[in-house]
RNA sequence: GCGGGUGUUGCUUAGUGGUAAAGCCCCAGCCUUCCAAGCUGGUCACGCGGGUUCGAUUCCCGCCACCCGCUCCA
């Protein structure tokens, strides 16, 4: 069945929601937060532990099938976030990147603060006029008809050596006034740490949080080679924290500076690299969508060639149309081809050797890579934008069904505002409700309390005996909790409960001694 | 990092140079035989730090966080 294409939630909706309900919360709030880092609460943790646990299942222990209907071998791994700093030298993510940069705020330019040179006044008093190394010409030109003086009258200093208190009277290569060059900065992402209690900040201690999962499976690649049994082609997988330290973190925890990703790296023979290639790029688009996730919020995007990373010879994403995008699509998970290169780069910068022998023909490889990189973090914001759902539903009774509420539509005369939450009953945080009828009536109190002590060994699992049973349930949708058994007074009679489902709100009576069979045949 | 905006309880809002009000939520009790009912009571807030002032949630400064636009995203 075609269900409605929903609007998409705004951000501040989720946020809001994640807030009031235990989803996610800001971290160190207490403290006023922190940029770039938030804290996932009790709900939050559940709906995380549990697309993982999805990821897991899908990709390392029961992998979709191969483009030829061939079993796939995945193996799992789970290496520190703290590496030799060597690894991030060979992997390209130290060189290159941290050199010091200055902002022009005037021009929006970014140079280089160790190209940039300083003609800076013999006298020290007034302007100092900027250039790129080389071409001093813009320069002198101002010197002259600025200053009014002659660049013989000025010294040339790096931007780098230049006190930083003159900073403000220096005129930029393409401002058109002193001043708006910004102190020279570092950009690089990753963050740094010290190694040793007693270690000092030296450049001999310094190690990083790694900026990505990936490097700690290539550097255990041989590992896994000589010790899994493992033939080509086959995977290893890793799911785990990365820190980026994001000029600007933005849009709640889309891009967070600590954020978990779900990585495989897929090592085959250089010769098939491009059909994997695209096997993956398909099989991760359907695993998204065996989620629930609705197909007219993903897509494919392939990148141009001009914006591929230095080690990719082939990459597409997997985007979703986040409510902060729309009707834009916003990057959910990375397919990359990466050839050859991480592989190359270690072997080199280590001297371990990374060939593979094929056995039948005798031939010595490096496989070659294709990484579906997927953001654990950002999957979390796409399930919550996916489920998040506003219905009119009638007052007082179900019998008029549901209908999807129209964004800034008025409420129907007889209807009521409903806010849902549609997990696929695998990803729900919690999966079955217990409540007695009434609270006050002691049978149906311990009864419903034995079905709970019973139902949650299995489940995840939340007993209410709080308020209008109308109210527990709108309480169940909230945090989209699939089925709520209730105890009435049929069940003393009879051992029967009823389930409520949580989309359609229709009530189903079963007996108790059934439930956990039936609420197994739901998926949950 | 730059520019603009915002900041009163869990949420939505009101208000004031003399430390704050309401609705919803939440909690407790009563009631209630299936979809946010009712009654009674209760908890909870002026983002943080300075300054001015006898006194600051209110005025000023700084910071922090969030939102929007740039930038960044290896």
């Amino acid at each position: 069945m075609q269900t409605e294409h929903k609007t998409p939630a705004s951000l501040e909706t989720l946020v809001t929601l994640c807030k009031r309900r235990g989803f996610i919360f800001q971290s160190s709030e207490i403290y006023n937060g922190l940029n770039g880092f938030w804290d996932f609460g009790p709900l939050g943790t559940e709906l995380k532990n549990n697309l993982r646990d999805a990821w897991w299942q899908d990709m390392v222990r029961n992998p979709p099938l191969g483009p030829d209907g061939e079993m796939l071998d995945i193996v799992g791994l789970d290496s520190a976030i703290i590496q030799n700093p060597k690894v991030w030298a060979a992997s390209g993510h130290l060189g290159g990147f941290n050199d010091p940069m200055a902002d022009c705020r005037e021009s929006k330019s970014r140079y280089r603060a160790d190209h940039l040179m300083v003609y800076v006044p013999e006298s020290g008093e007034g302007t100092a006029f900027a250039f790129l190394e080389g071409e001093p010409a813009v320069a002198e030109k101002r010197i002259k008809k600025n200053a009014k003086s002659d660049p013989s009258a000025y010294k040339v200093v790096a931007f780098t050596d230049l006190d930083p208190a003159l900073i403000p009277s220096v005129w930029g290569p393409d401002a058109s006034e002193p001043g708006t060059l910004t102190e020279p900065r570092q950009f690089n992402l990753m963050f740094k740490t010290f190694i040793g209690a007693l270690a000092g900040e030296g450049e001999e201690n310094t190690a990083y949080l790694r900026p990505e999962t990936a490097q700690g499976i290539f550097i255990n690649y041989k590992n896994v080679v000589d010790t899994m049994r493992v033939k080509l082609p086959f995977g290893i997988a890793q799911v785990g924290k990365s820190f980026r330290n994001e000029v600007t973190p933005r849009n709640f925890i889309f891009r967070s500076r600590e954020f978990e990703q779900m990585e495989l790296e897929w090592f085959c023979h250089p010769d098939d690299a491009t059909k994997w290639y695209n096997f993956w790029v398909e099989a991760r688009l359907q695993w998204w969508a065996s989620l629930g996730v609705d197909m007219r919020n993903l897509r494919r995007r392939d990148h141009d060639e001009d914006e591929l990373a230095h080690y990719s010879t082939a990459c597409a994403d997997v985007e979703y149309q986040y409510g902060f995008t729309a009707p834009g699509f916003g990057e959910l998970e990375g397919i990359a081809h990466r050839g050859d290169f991480d592989l190359t780069q270690h072997q080199e910068a280590s001297g371990t050797k990374m060939e593979y022998l094929v056995q039948e023909t005798n031939e010595k490889v490096i496989p070659h890579v294709i990484e579906p990189s997927s953001g654990l973090t950002r999957g979390v914001l796409v399930l919550l934008n996916e489920a998040y759902t506003e219905e009119f539903v009638p007052k007082g009774n179900t019998e008029g069904g549901v209908q999807l509420a129209k964004p800034g539509a008025q409420v129907p005369e007889g209807y009521e505002k409903r806010v849902v939450l549609k997990f696929a009953p695998r990803l729900a945080p919690i999966k079955v409700a217990i409540f007695p009828l009434l609270k006050n009536r002691e049978e149906l109190v311990g009864k419903a309390k034995d079905l709970y002590a019973e139902l949650r060994k299995t489940w995840p699992c939340f007993y209410d005996q709080t308020g209008a049973i109308g109210r527990r349930y709108r309480r169940q949708d909230e945090i989209g909790t699939p089925f709520c058994v209730t105890v009435d007074f049929d069940s003393l009679e009879d051992n029967t409960v009823t389930v409520r489902d949580r989309d359609s709100m229709k009530q189903e009576r079963i007996p108790a001694s059934e439930l956990k069979a039936w609420l197994h045949s739901k998926g949950i």
